[in-house]
DNA sequence: ATGGTAGCGTAGCTA
């Protein structure tokens, strides 16, 4: 069983992109973020011609948006609103061997690391507060589940270009990776792309747009995450990053697509 | 310290 997730960022414009990843990795489920459509305008018949038949959508105008698009059937596990808002951040779905995989966008949090000034941090913090609350009340700790997703914090040092220069940028300071770590804590998350790939090894999901040459400057994050709790832990298999993604032409994504195999 | 790019939708917000 192969996962798969990528934030998309629109996927009308990059459905072709989709396609390519989906022929390259040949994964079992494909996650999405920022689909950046309503779901009457979801390419699902391009997904379907390329053997993935099934889709979830929550997807919204112009913002945020998530999908999860497979070659098996899916049943749609009922999600909730986060941060008192209908936002679509969240859909979770049942494969047909009862394995649950939940699909996230998490708040990016704006440029200044401040939740007293900061609306969109603060939003971001109590958003990661939320589903630490929420996990121990789901049952997903003694169940096979998978969460996976654009959670826009990179948590360990060797997951951004330079801990020192990102200790005060959105996405790596102090109080996001504590508030990551307590999440991952709340039921005993495994962080399973770095049980493959070890931490000592750099490694990034995410390079930004405004870089003049991204693989030159290699200033990336990873900010695109496979989680797995523990009935899973034990079947983790390969995992990788296709980091060739970001140079995909015309328009390649900001995030590529992460990868993890478990056995079935 | 600053500005740099991209998508949606066609101004200004979000990332």
């Amino acid at each position: 069983m192969r996962i798969a997730t990528w934030n998309i960022n629109s996927v009308r414009l990059r459905q072709d992109l989709v396609v390519r990843a989906l022929g390259e990795l040949a994964p079992d489920v494909l996650c999405l973020q920022e689909t950046k459509s309503p779901n009457d305008a979801f390419p699902a018949r391009a997904f379907a011609a390329a053997g993935y038949g099934h889709a979830l959508l929550a997807g919204m105008k112009g913002y945020n948006g998530v999908a999860i698009v497979s070659r098996q059937p899916l049943t749609a596990v009922p999600t909730r609103d986060w941060c008192e808002r209908q936002d679509c951040r969240h859909i979770a779905a049942a494969l047909p061997n009862g394995w649950i995989v939940h699909n996230f966008y998490v708040p990016s949090g704006g440029d200044i690391p401040d939740p007293e000034t900061n609306p969109k941090f603060r939003h971001k913090l109590d958003f990661v507060a939320e589903m630490a609350d929420w996990w121990p009340a789901t049952g997903a700790a003694g169940h096979p589940t998978i969460m996976v997703g654009d959670l826009n914090i990179a948590p360990l040092e060797n997951d951004v270009w330079s801990h020192r220069q990102m200790l005060d940028v959105v996405s790596h300071t102090p109080v996001e990776v504590e508030a990551l770590t307590a999440m991952q804590s709340s039921i005993g998350w495994v962080d399973a792309v770095r049980r493959v790939i070890p931490a000592e090894d750099k490694l990034y999901s995410w390079w930004s747009y405004r870089a003049r040459d991204w693989e030159a400057s290699d200033r990336g994050r990873r900010l695109d995450h496979i989680w797995v709790t523990e009935p899973l832990a034990n079947r983790i298999g390969g995992a990788g990053i296709l980091r060739q993604a970001r140079g995909w032409e015309p328009k390649p994504s900001d995030h590529v697509p992460v990868w993890l195999d478990l056995t079935d």
